[in-house]
RNA sequence: GGUGCGUUAGUUCAGUCUGGUUAGAAUACAUGCCUGUCACGCAUGGGGUCACGGGUUCGAGCCCCGUACGCACCGCCA
């Protein structure tokens, strides 16, 4: 038995047991005649004495202990048996901190180089570095943590979904692969000459089989596979909680599925969530927060002004724009110029695209100091003032364009911007929501077709069905998106289970026949031996606990994650095949740059 | 495919705008002193291809161009 207890364990109530520890020196603190030595293991951090008197009965090999313990390094993993003690100076940041072990042997289990970064709660190293020796920042306590908080999840999720009657079933990695949607990752078939596997974007074709088998309650904590480019919040290879169900409506799986989000609300952060998850319509959510995940800790809703004004025609930007929205800011009139200055750069930057910024700030008398007084007078600006429903002291922020959504998306950034400034975007806060009646389609100006917005397997609303004939762009679709914090943490749709309202799905889509056959025959073919209605949800596992660990990036809550150009930097993965691998599979790799 | 920022000691960074003798700090590491530390303290020491390539210049860590890599974002992500 390498230890007795663990290094997270010991209290003033084992004080004057004899003990066995075993784990990692974080540190060690010479102090002369004594030293001090920190071990760490996942349950904690204990600290270790040694004393310079002989100790001719407790080592008999490795030479004096106290020689041997100042020999240690960072890292060292080692063996201490010692007694426990009531220490005379207490550290009360250490839970383990009115204890200390009196060591009689020590065993150095291995050695370590000095490591490359300070495996310490605040570590020196860079995310670069880190990534590089993960194993070793995986020793460091808010690392684990999110690892810990991860399994805590999973371990909730398959709590809950049990005691709903879900079974958990597995579906294969190694699968066809489809056009529609994100890239693939592509696997050669040794065996099958010249054809490839595809690994999963979602396992969602496989589990409506799986309801077509009757097996009515199914969910997966699933590894799925996107070929696009990264992000803070997306890997290549991501988890979903992946759930679907038979003889549903959508009321009923987004009250399922609000009773789970509630239940790892409660059971994770102690947070009890009241009443039912607002739901606001795609259509809105576009509208008031130029978003499809609008972040609802903070109101500031846009304001459409183009009526407004209309009535003064002067400024050509506006009088040209064919959207002008506008979010007031509750008591931010005391901005400077210099900070309207830098908001306006904020808009302009590249990546948001706005020509420029119009603001006004109601003052302490109630009239309005724009950016724009040389063209409106103040009944304008009066009704502007109205129409925000300003008050003395905030400031009113303008955007206008001629493209309505691109606009919208820009006083979306800009709300987020101001959101954040006034502090309103508190990790600890959570505002949840639905957003229904996404569109059923989109139309691509790459593609010049219009795409699913969703899957093509997401079934329109019953009332918009006649319009699949004559206006399908206008076509809703029962299929929802759950959002917290301005983070889609999950979405879901009712699926279509009626062949022909399939078929004919595919046909807008621009599939021929057999291209549908093609691709989703087996599916299709299913779906002529009674499948039942069905619909569901897959949650982002990444996304939740990030979410509730406060993270900015989901790559913190998984072990080995990638870097931004989806490489594996510890394993210096992906990498070149040897030629007799290539060969194997009948690979013939062009025109490689040196 | 695009935009922005970055790359200097083991590590995190300053130095770059305004080019000029021997490139600094903190931390880590090593050695010595220290019996109550816990971000221990004090002293000493080693440690640099200033990412790479090219250009401008009498002279480049610093200015210009390109490349690579990292991060964030746009496009993309049904």
């Amino acid at each position: 038995m390498y230890r007795t207890h663990t290094c997270g364990e010991l209290r003033l109530a084992n004080v004057g047991q004899t003990v066995t520890l075993a784990g990692w020196v974080q540190r060690t603190r010479k102090m002369g005649g004594m030293t001090f030595v920190d071990v760490r293991d996942r349950y904690g951090i204990t600290q270790i004495v040694f004393e310079d008197k002989p100790t001719s009965s407790s080592s008999e090999k490795g030479g004096n202990l106290f020689e041997q313990a100042n020999r240690l390094g960072r890292e060292y993993v080692v063996q201490v048996t010692g007694c426990v003690s009531e220490r005379s100076n207490k550290n009360q940041n250490l839970p383990t901190g009115d204890i200390e072990i009196i060591a009689t042997q020590l065993n150095v289990l291995n050695e370590s180089v000095t490591p490359p970064f300070t495996i310490e709660d605040q570590s020196d190293g860079g995310d670069d570095l880190r990534m590089k020796y993960r194993y070793l920042d995986l020793r460091r306590t808010p690392v684990r943590r999110n690892l810990e908080l991860r399994h805590k999840m999973t371990m909730e999720v398959r709590r809950y979904l049990d005691s709903l009657g879900f079974l958990e079933i597995e579906t294969p990695m190694l699968i066809g692969s489809t056009p529609e949607g994100a890239r693939d990752f592509v696997v050669p078939s040794r065996m099958n000459p010249g054809q490839f596997y595809a690994l999963p974007q979602s396992p969602q074709t496989l589990k409506q089989l799986l309801m077509v088998s009757g097996m009515d309650r199914y969910f997966q904590i699933v590894k799925c596979f996107r070929d696009e480019d990264l992000r803070a919040d997306r890997q290549p290879e991501f988890t979903q909680i992946d759930c679907e169900m038979s003889f549903v409506t959508q009321e009923d799986i987004l009250q399922t599925f609000e009773g789970m989000a509630k239940h790892l609300f409660r059971q994770l952060r102690g947070i009890e969530l009241e009443g039912a998850f607002p739901r606001m319509t795609w259509a809105d959510a576009m509208k008031y927060y130029g978003s499809d995940k609008p972040d609802t800790r903070f109101d500031m809703r846009f304001v459409e002004l183009k009526d407004v004004f209309q009535k003064a025609p002067g400024f050509s930007v506006f009088d040209e724009a064919t959207y002008i929205g506008g979010i007031c800011a509750k008591g931010q009139a005391v901005y400077t110029r210099k900070q309207l200055d830098q908001l306006t750069d904020f808009v302009k930057r590249p990546q948001i695209g706005a020509k420029g910024l119009v603001y006004a700030r109601v003052q302490e008398d109630g009239t309005v100091k724009s950016s724009v007084d040389k063209f409106y007078g103040p009944e304008v600006l009066g009704e502007l003032k109205e129409r925000m429903q300003a008050e003395p002291g905030d400031l009113i922020l303008i955007l206008s364009g001629d493209d309505a959504m691109r606009t919208r998306k820009q006083l979306c950034e800009l709300r987020l911007e101001m959101g954040a400034r006034m502090g309103l975007r508190d990790k600890n806060k959570f505002a949840l929501l639905w957003v229904i009646d996404f569109p059923m389609f989109e139309w691509s100006e790459e593609e010049g077709r219009l795409m699913a917005t969703h899957h093509p397997f997401t079934h329109p609303k019953d009332e918009d069905i006649p319009l699949l004939d004559t206006d399908p762009a206008a076509v809703r679709a029962d299929a929802y998106d759950m959002v917290c914090n301005g983070v889609e943490v999950g979405g879901g749709s009712i699926r279509i289970h009626d062949p022909e309202l399939q078929d004919k799905m595919f046909r807008i889509l621009g599939f021929t026949e057999e291209r549908a056959q093609e691709q989703f025959g087996f599916l299709m073919n299913a779906f002529k031996y009674g499948a039942p209605p069905h619909g569901g949800l897959a949650y982002g596992l990444d996304r939740w606990v990030s979410l509730f660990a406060g993270l900015d990036s989901i790559r913190d809550c998984i072990a080995f994650p990638k870097n931004n150009s989806g490489r594996d930097v510890m394993l210096d993965a992906p990498a070149r095949l040897e030629q007799k691998q290539l060969d194997e599979l009948y690979l013939d790799i062009k025109k490689l740059p040196e």
